[in-house]
DNA sequence: CAAATTTCAGGCCAACTGAAATTT
DNA sequence: CAAATTTCAGTTGGCCTGAAATTT
């Protein structure tokens, strides 16, 4: 049936144990799987823009959150490089999602807002994420989905002191 | 003290929370966290490799773990794709790390396996990987730890046939 | 002949660096 | 003048496609 001997060993088929063994190979390994349906998730909504991505919606869901603000404080806010920032930016205003303006206050920042059509775009996207995450962690009961949630969110929080370790 | 309002609330210093309630989000963000982590580790140990990276690691382990394997066979177990296989090999066998050599039973494929100098690697690279694991999850206790490790794998397993749900 | 394996060329996205231009 | 903000040019790693060369 092979050339090899190895090939017909039930081993080789299954990752070696000493990387599965370990939580932060396991959490790569998941986050391209995430990552993946996140993608497709938001593609199928069919927007305006050229590419379906991830930083898209995080600008328009933290716009909706808490109005307009300047490049240098979404992108910080997001961990979005400010150098990307600008092409994500390009392509939400050209698709009327957001709009970008000089600050009159101070003409080196941009006033970025998100229009009524953003939010509506927000809206279907964020239906979206719900779906991926659903279809993620579909093996898991809904106590353990928040559980799950809990020690993520805690890990998280120990690494970036942006993210608040405790749900309001 | 700002030109902006926004700048000045709490609020835009987090998170939007309709982003941090999805564990998908959360996990795509951590993930980045532990690959830095992880290439920071391996950097570390310094070896003979130009670029100190995960699929080399895994490469290694691979062949640790199951003995020589063509070049295929690790690709579709590691889930790196074949083309990118080629350089990774390139610099484990300049390193002295693998060997490649025809298989003389099937003249189209390659014979991988590691060398002495290639387990002692992958020993250093493996209590790195350790490091960097108890660095990212050191909020967790010992117990919040294992189950996160369960609740991970048995989510991966879910969607990759070839992460067996439990441990051995 | 078709199929399998390795290799190469190249594209895409996400993360990043460095520097230019403008304004404070 | 220095510092802040936006913008552009370019790099890298991980993931991907397509195709060539060799062998079965």
């Amino acid at each position: 049936m092979s050339a090899t001997a190895q090939r017909s060993a039930d081993a080789v088929r299954v990752w070696p144990e000493d990387l599965l063994k370990r939580s932060n190979f396991l959490l790569c390994k998941l986050s391209t799987v995430a990552k993946r349906e996140l993608v497709e998730q938001l593609a199928a909504q069919d927007l305006e823009l050229p590419h379906h991505r991830l930083p898209h919606l995080a600008v328009l869901s933290c716009l909706a959150d808490s109005g307009p603000a300047c490049q240098k404080d979404i992108a910080e806010r997001l961990r979005i490089d400010g150098s990307d920032m600008v092409a994500v930016l390009d392509d939400l205003e050209h698709a009327g999602y957001v709009t970008r303006v000089r600050d009159p206050r101070d003409r080196r920042r941009h006033a970025v807002s998100i229009t009524s059509t953003g939010r509506r775009a927000r809206r279907r996207l964020d239906h979206r994420v719900d779906r991926a995450d659903d279809a993620l962690f579909a093996p898991l009961t809904t106590t353990e989905r928040e559980l799950f949630h809990r020690l993520l969110r805690r890990v998280l929080a120990h690494h970036d002191p942006r993210v608040p370790p405790e749900l309001p």
